[in-house]
RNA sequence: GCGGGGGUGGCAGAGUGGCCAAAUGCGCUAGCUUGAGGGGCUAGUUCCUUAGUGGAUGCGCGAGUUCGAAUCUCGUCCCCCGCACCA
């Protein structure tokens, strides 16, 4: 008969709602723990991606649940940032591709025109989540859910006194902030809102000044301030239309040379600039400029420099560069160009490369190296000069060290002083001392979705969350030291993280969310509003109702900081609210994927230390890998993202449950393989028919293996809930389900069906309980049918009774299995095909002894002679020499196990019997080898009886 | 490039110095089950050889430490996550 599904998902669903079980609310008496993991963006439905995830909040929860613990399991929804936005106008400007998409997931054409509102989408796809989280058992307490930005007027006032409170304490300041900018439509791109260029970003050069005479210079780009030292000349481009620009630096004008779309580029990032001139390359040629440390340099001709990239006007460092050199070469070499630039000749051939860099492995000219490996002829060999490029930029920055000549350059000491660090400490001073000005170029092409190419733009008035404090960084760390990971390995990642973390650029112009309080014209960031609202669970079933002009900052100040503030609504409720914070707080268990490491959970630390004292700072954070379908990564051009709706009627909730929780643990991406999903779900209905047929019934005398099922389910509950302990869910199903039903199996072969009555009905009702918080919807079917009282999601978990683990009972059945296979093989050895009597030969017990012996030396040694020395020692065993070189290879290899005395070998062999007659029905004869004088008498091993078949 | 996590059989994944040809599950093969097409049970599933025993190879690749390495060290290749305003 098979199970119904649906109706065992539905009709649970609807009793765990009717009875409101997961509601809970604080409660002195019990030790509370509140788990939670980030709201989803609901931009669209969810899929299999989300499932483990959830899934792992989801069974810690009804684990701790059933341990006794009040859980608190609550889940929101979000809807900040922009893609639902861009999503939306993408509707209305009707592009297929965004159409599809919606269709693909069941909206039809008449629908569609709903979703040009940035808001339907949230209307549609909220309750769409919350169905999907309903259908798969997810024991929330719906009471609380909520949604973000100022569609949610009680969060916003939330959120706009978290940000508030971050003023107040410094850790909101304010700065300028490159970003990738559309120059027509007007706004920043991020990555999905671009045709071209996804990934590329702003990169930060160092424009650097050559003066050519009192206030007026040549300006080249450079990623290299550190060889500044060793510029030998400049090259210019003869034929590129150059412009003179006037540039304001806190009203002291400067005249710049740059090439003109550099010239833009500088007036987009904000410089006042007003274009002179314009000047043909060729005019530049000859002239002479200063450099930094106050080095003359000729400024020569080259035909490679573009001027859209940098300022297209390059300083030439030949010791460190390989195009610079060959450039130089090639140039020194052609006597016609010399002339027809009306160059110096003697000047330009006596440039010599000057050496600044020490590096590991090469001479003090490495470039020059570089060209010999490769050797490069010319400078238009491109694709070695390009490699040359990337291999000396990485050389130099992580292997080369300043030479003397920056011995006194810089206010610092930088002689033998690593690029890697000195870099930084030159661009300031370059800065500071005003010849260096930063600069932001994109690493590559961007176009924006409405087919501009864009720009950098410097944002000025930009707020950030000051991540780089020192100070801030501090107490990250210590709350990282007071909480617990799940798994621990991921430590090391979140310290660094803590430490790289830099300001943050926390609003935004446009999108969904929240204003900035005190500068309306800003809309917090989606990653920035996200950041303490595991706080606003706690009281969000209360604050729904309360009007809006009675939520004050001082209203939170006293729910959430103790403050002795009057708040404005009704003392009673405030009360109330505090209580329940103060209740749940702090967050037990957070569970995430690993990628947020890196930004939100980081986030979610650095802003609890912010806005909360030392005891609600969080207790444990979870993280998982990511979602692989099949074996295949997840992904829509593959099709393979299964949505969340599909589950119930194509896996079963608890199939899909148990198959995603077992398809991976700690970092590594988890598998979800359907092939388990659908074996699963016949072995679950097999459980299910095995416990309606055999619970309550069976024998009441007990016999040992009987004692043994009951030890192996002793030891499997221990195994499963130190797994679970760890959130290793994976390991937990292994045990609890797998090798439980093994041993079931096992047990079910030896008694042959006639189980102990006491014995069967703990192994199921332990199975169940065990796997009920994975599967709950079967789980809370069969306790009903069993007659148990209330509700399995509720009820409690097993607890371990140590004393009924008996390793010896292991052994012993371990050498029933064995016996097993050397009688079948003895048979099919013997080709008597229905033998009328076996008899089992148990071994003489100066075996048993010696096998002590040797186990026992082994526990000081692996060594075969330091143990045969050992043994050797007692003279009872020097007569059996032989033997004991035999036995003692095979007891190192082999595992053979062995009980401790014959007698007992031989009374678990006795029990055995009528399983032994029954699985060969024949006849049966256990003896001891003493007793017999049967040549497989000698043959006998503890642990392995002598086989004869007649 | 940087930081973190990984690379084990047809597949998914256990195993972190000897009991390892390697748990468990999936898949596949055979036998049984008087029962119909995703059912159950039992056995097998690297190669060579055997009636069982046995032998060889083997844990990304290369080298090393050790009596002994999937496991420790070094080098090297590959995969996943993140590298920022994007949820």
């Amino acid at each position: 008969m098979a199970l119904d599904w649906q109706k065992i998902q539905q009709k649970w669903q609807d009793r765990w709602s009717k009875e409101k079980i997961f509601e809970a609310d604080p409660d002195k008496n019990r030790k509370k723990f509140f788990v939670n993991a980030p709201y989803p963006y609901v931009n669209s439905i969810l899929h299999i991606g989300h499932l483990y995830t959830y899934m792992r909040a989801e069974a810690l929860a009804r684990f701790r649940r059933m341990q006794g613990y009040n859980v608190l399991f609550p889940q929101g929804w979000h809807a900040t940032g922009t893609p639902i936005v861009s999503a939306a106008k993408r509707v209305k400007d009707k592009e297929p591709k965004q159409l599809k998409l919606l269709k693909d997931i069941g909206i039809k054409d008449s629908e569609l025109k709903k979703f040009e509102n940035p808001e339907y989408w949230i209307e549609y796809f909220r309750p769409k989540a919350v169905e999907d989280f309903k259908a798969l058992g997810m024991s929330v307490d719906w009471r609380r859910e909520f949604i973000t930005t100022s569609l949610n007027p009680h969060y916003d006032k939330f959120i706009q006194w978290q940000f508030n409170k971050l003023k107040r304490g410094n850790y909101v300041i304010k700065g300028t902030f490159p970003v990738v900018w559309d120059p027509v439509e007007n706004c920043a791109i991020g990555d999905h809102d671009r045709a071209e260029g996804e990934g590329e970003t702003p990169q930060e050069f160092l424009l650097i000044k050559h003066k050519l005479s009192k206030n007026s210079y040549a300006v080249s780009a450079t990623l290299r301030q550190d060889t500044i030292l060793g510029i030998t000349n400049l090259y210019v481009h003869p034929q590129i239309q150059y412009a003179e620009i006037e540039i304001n630096f806190n009203a002291h004008p400067e005249h710049w040379i740059i090439s003109e779309p550099a010239a833009r580029r500088l007036e987009q990032q904000g410089h006042k600039i007003k274009v002179q001139r314009k000047i043909l390359g060729k005019e530049l040629i000859g002239q002479e400029t200063e450099e930094f440390g106050g080095r003359k340099v000729l400024i020569l001709p080259a035909t490679f420099l573009d001027p859209d990239f940098g300022t297209g006007l390059v300083h030439s460092v030949p010791s460190d560069s390989a195009d610079d050199l060959i450039a130089l070469k090639d140039l020194q070499k052609d006597e016609k160009k010399l002339k027809e630039f009306k160059l110096n000749a003697e000047k330009v051939k006596a440039i010599r490369p000057i050496a600044v860099l020490k590096t590991q492995g090469y001479s003090d000219i490495p470039a020059e190296d570089f060209l010999r490996k490769y050797n490069v002829q010319s400078q238009n060999e491109r694709e070695k000069l390009e490699k040359i490029k990337k291999e000396l930029y990485k050389l130099s920055h992580y292997s080369a060290a300043f030479n003397h000549l920056y011995q006194k350059a810089f206010s610092k000491n930088l002689e033998n002083v690593s690029v890697e660090k000195g870099k930084e400490i030159i661009k300031k001073e370059l800065i500071q001392t005003g010849w260096a000005v930063p600069y932001y170029e994109l690493t590559g092409k961007v176009v924006s979705r409405y087919l501009n190419e864009c720009i950098v733009k410097i944002v000025d008035d930009q707020w950030f969350l000051a991540y780089g404090n020192e100070r801030w960084k501090k107490q990250v760390h210590q709350a990282l030291k007071q909480l617990t990971l799940y798994p621990e390995k991921s430590r090391t990642q979140f310290e660094y993280v803590v430490d790289w973390l830099n300001n943050w650029a926390c609003t935004r112009e446009a999108g969904l969310g929240t204003r900035l309080p005190w500068d309306k014209k800003w809309l917090i960031e989606s990653l920035s509003d996200s950041t303490i609202y595991m706080a606003y669970y706690t009281i969000a079933h209360l604050i729904k109702d309360v009007p809006l002009e009675k939520i004050s900052d001082a209203l939170f100040d006293f729910v959430f900081l103790n403050k002795k503030v009057k708040p404005k609504v009704e003392l009673s409720l405030a009360k109330k609210m505090r209580e329940e914070f103060n209740y749940w707080y702090p967050v037990d268990f957070r569970n995430s994927g690993k990628d947020l490491i890196q930004n939100h959970l980081a986030f979610f630390l650095f802003n609890h230390t912010a806005i909360f004292p030392k005891k609600h700072w969080p207790n444990g954070i979870g993280v998982n890998g990511w979602v692989a379908v099949d074996g295949e990564k997840m992904s829509k051009s593959k099709g393979n993202v299964i949505p969340l709706r599909e589950m119930p009627s194509q896996f079963g909730v608890d199939c899909a449950r148990f198959t995603i929780l077992s398809g991976g643990e700690e970092l590594d991406d988890p598998n979800w393989d359907s092939s388990f999903a659908i074996a699963l779900k016949n072995k679950l209905e097999q459980f299910y028919e095995f416990c309606a047929a055999n619970y309550g019934k069976g024998r009441d005398n007990q016999l040992k293996i009987d004692d043994w099922m009951e030890s192996q389910l002793q030891e499997i509950i221990l195994k499963t809930t130190e797994a679970m302990e760890k959130t290793l869910f994976r390991s937990a199903l292994q045990s609890a389900y797998f090798e439980l039903s093994n041993a079931l199996k096992w047990y079910a072969r030896r008694t042959k069906g006639a189980y102990h009555q006491k014995t069967i009905n703990s192994v199921i009702k332990t199975q169940l309980l065990l796997l009920a918080p994975v599967t709950p919807f079967i789980g809370e079917e069969v306790w009903e049918q069993l007659g148990q009282p209330g509700f399995i999601s509720l009820a409690a978990w097993p607890k371990a009774n140590k004393k009924l683990i008996d390793p010896k009972l292991d052994l012993a059945e371990e050498m029933i299995k064995n016996t097993l296979t050397d009688i079948e093989a003895v048979i099919k050895l013997s080709k008597i095909e229905k033998p009328a009597k076996i008899i089992l030969i148990v071994a003489p017990s100066w075996k048993f002894q010696l096998v002590d012996k040797i186990i026992s030396i082994m526990q000081k040694t692996a060594n075969q002679k330091e143990i045969m020395d050992g043994l050797f020692k007692e003279p009872q065993f020097k007569r059996y020499g032989q033997e004991i070189a035999k036995i003692v290879p095979k007891l190192l290899q082999t595992k053979i196990n062995t009980l401790n005395h014959p007698k007992e070998e031989l009374n678990y062999l006795q029990e055995a019997k009528s399983f032994f007659e029954q699985e060969f029905s024949c006849a049966f004869e256990i003896i001891t080898a003493e007793k017999s004088d049967h040549p497989k008498a000698k043959t006998a091993f503890p642990g392995k009886a002598g086989v004869v078949v007649v």
